[in-house]
DNA sequence: CTTGACCTTCCAGTTACTGGAGGCCCTAAC
DNA sequence: GTTAGGGCCTCCAGTAACTGGAAGGTCAAG
């Protein structure tokens, strides 16, 4: 089948798939005006891989989970142990981002958000401490 | 001051801090040998940037932050609005890692992970539906 | 005078695509 | 027969925000 038709199924944009392919991720065959053929095998790793990159996956995790989707005989440890790292990341991501959010959150509640000038979320990117600004900065100390 | 100085100072590679003179986010003077020459001035930009970086705000974020930190007459409302988008990006991101999570963590449960190769994780990226993999799906069906 | 640290520019690579130009192929309608 | 439209092809460039490295100039110490 026709790249398009490939990309439907899959639900991969076509430009992706063509990615895909360019860094060994699928290797359709070709027919003879030099179109792509996707075979029904070829689809089926591009969903896979649709899959696991909407669940965070990277590209390298999911060459590695792909390899490991396409040995028989692997240890359904080695699948495990991939997605362990992968929820630990976002564990540590949530955290960041958490962490982020507090911040931001305090300094928006500091802030009176009106006309007025005096703005402690600036006041803390300038360096929180003291109350100067960059045009007068070198005049206060 | 050099560049080594003022990458010590404000807490940022020397790489990005050259970087950031690149695509305009600060404008060192330079001594008679080539070298950048930074004021206290450009020091402070640079800690802005820093801090306002480290609280996850994009470069283009950071330049409109650093236009309102030097207006002496903008409103804080102004800088209140961004800081608020960014807060809702934040729990945008904590959500969608949540529930990605979420489904990691399922998948991480029912599978036992051990040498076997049957591997729950496998199969639902793989479809989920059924157990067929890439080498068994054609004759299952 | 040489060593080594520090500075310079420029080019390439990272991640995972996305957009566009220029051009071939195929079908269907006129 | 030809023309219009889509779909397909490759190649190049750009995204975000740096990072690494090569090749080479500058400076202070010993």
């Amino acid at each position: 089948m026709n790249i398009g038709t490939a990309s439907e199924l899959s639900q991969l944009p076509v430009k992706t798939i063509r990615y895909y392919e360019e860094i060994g991720l699928v290797d359709p065959g070709r027919t003879g005006n030099g179109y792509r053929d996707f075979s029904e095998t070829d689809v089926e790793r591009l969903k896979f891989l649709q899959r696991a990159r909407s669940l965070g996956f990277s590209i390298e995790q999911c060459r590695e989970l792909l390899s490991l989707y396409e040995d028989r005989n692997r240890a359904s440890a080695d699948v495990k142990a991939i997605t362990r790292t992968k929820i630990q990341e976002i564990d540590r991501k949530i955290d960041e981002l958490n962490s982020l959010k507090r911040v931001l959150t305090t300094l928006m509640e500091a802030c009176h958000g009106d006309d007025r000038p005096e703005c402690p979320i600036i006041d803390d990117l300038a360096g929180a401490f003291s109350g100067k600004t960059l045009k007068s900065g070198s005049d206060q100390h």
